[in-house]
DNA sequence: GGATGTGAAGTCGTTCACAGCT
DNA sequence: AGCTGTGAACGACTTCACATCC
């Protein structure tokens, strides 16, 4: 299958390329980056704080991980560290950042303009992580024409999802946030997919498929609030 | 720790007393209950359409996982299916449900009016799944005095924070899905404690501390964005 | 016959412990 | 002396394979 593929490519031309985002190793734990994320934010937090250099077992302490764990992370990257000092703060800041894909700007847009997709226009956070939202449909434009986001004074217009292809290409978006009821995800899905759209965050509980090389993440509050209803019942 | 003592507990006891949700084994992965929340979701839309009989392989198709995954995660609870013939839809759907604590309502309250917390506020699909917003709050109460949630038509009224605890006990809630700013989290999961508010539903970026007993999961936007950067960006 | 339930095997991720730098 | 980087040990979760039961 494709993934095979694309593991030994990896591992094969691993570190040939200096100064790229190359893998040292085939295969990163998924777990491992969600903690980069991780990693991330505490250093942006340490930076503003004026500190210079971190140990990994401050920035383990700090992210309440182990400290192994930390340097493990680190090192399907390459070696960030200075052995017997630790990490500058905002050297690593900025690696992990380029390793993830945050040394550019990503252009979203958002389809379904109820309540969700309406908070997610207007979502103060997406702006200094390196997103943007640069477009809005919805089926039904007419309801909600003159809705604006509210971020920097620059108004969204909301479109008809007719108009994803078209648009997608033109504001070169790359990923799509479906904001819609669950029984419409698959079909907005299918648009953003001929649109090639290859990133695709999903909030309607509905399974989403997507032939290879496309990428969906799903956000259930439910799935989530499952998990916490089990927590308060058995403890 | 207290969480031995339940451990061993549910161990000694599991499957004397019938019909109640016990532990067969100590330990349940977080992720089998995730994906006891996937399940639960297929078999009601499996039971709406009528079907009576479902196999593991046919669930774990459907979920897009191992049919032997299927039946270990549901071994740890005990005997849900027939051999030679499968689960009975309704039974295993109800049995699931009991199993992640939805045999009763789950009553939250939001705190942060914001766009998120609006958005939460009128979320069609807690509808359904047993959970149901019983207060708002905010800091700042009479910027939005009037907004109410839109289902059902019955309105929630939004309260100042400072009556958190007041409400709480009053209401009987349970659960407190914080959509403050990020900085504002922590004192607010303050409140919660103080109101013995045991599960926390965390939308602000922010890493919240809480005692022994009470629960956090956090809904971080932007760390599975930087999940889908980072396949976008390798893939 | 056929699907469950489950010990055993396998895979994957985490933690340990220490060699190797600075 | 101190902290990183990493092979090895460990532990946890997943998958296999088959005995068990309807």
């Amino acid at each position: 299958m494709g993934l095979t593929k694309t593991k030994e490519f990896n591992k094969f031309f691993s570190n040939l390329v200096k100064g790229v985002t190359t893998l040292k190793y085939s295969k990163v734990p998924e777990a491992t980056i969600r903690r980069l994320s991780r990693y991330s934010r505490c250093l942006e937090e340490m930076e503003q704080l004026g500190e210079n250099v971190v140990s990994s077992a401050q920035l383990a302490n700090r992210c309440k991980v182990n400290p192994a764990q930390v340097r493990k992370d680190l090192a399907y990257f390459g070696e960030f560290g200075i052995r017997g000092v630790g990490y500058y703060v905002k050297d690593l800041f900025h690696d992990i950042r380029r390793i993830l894909g945050l040394n550019k700007e990503w252009k979203m847009a958002v389809i379904g303009m109820g309540n969700l997709g309406s908070a997610l226009l207007s979502y103060k956070d997406f702006l200094k992580q390196h997103y943007k939202i640069v477009a809005a449909f919805d089926i039904n434009p007419p309801k909600v024409i003159g809705r604006v986001s509210e971020k920097l004074g620059k108004p969204v217009e909301v479109l008809h999802i007719n108009r994803i292809k078209e648009v997608a290409k033109e504001r070169k978006i790359e990923i799509g946030l479906i904001a819609t009821p669950p029984s419409e995800a698959q079909s907005v899905a299918n648009l953003l997919i001929e649109a090639e759209v290859r990133g695709i965050l999903n909030f309607a509980p509905a399974q989403i498929m997507v032939p290879e090389g496309f990428m969906v993440k799903d956000v259930f509050f439910t799935t989530i609030l499952d998990n916490l209803a089990y927590l308060l019942s058995n403890n």
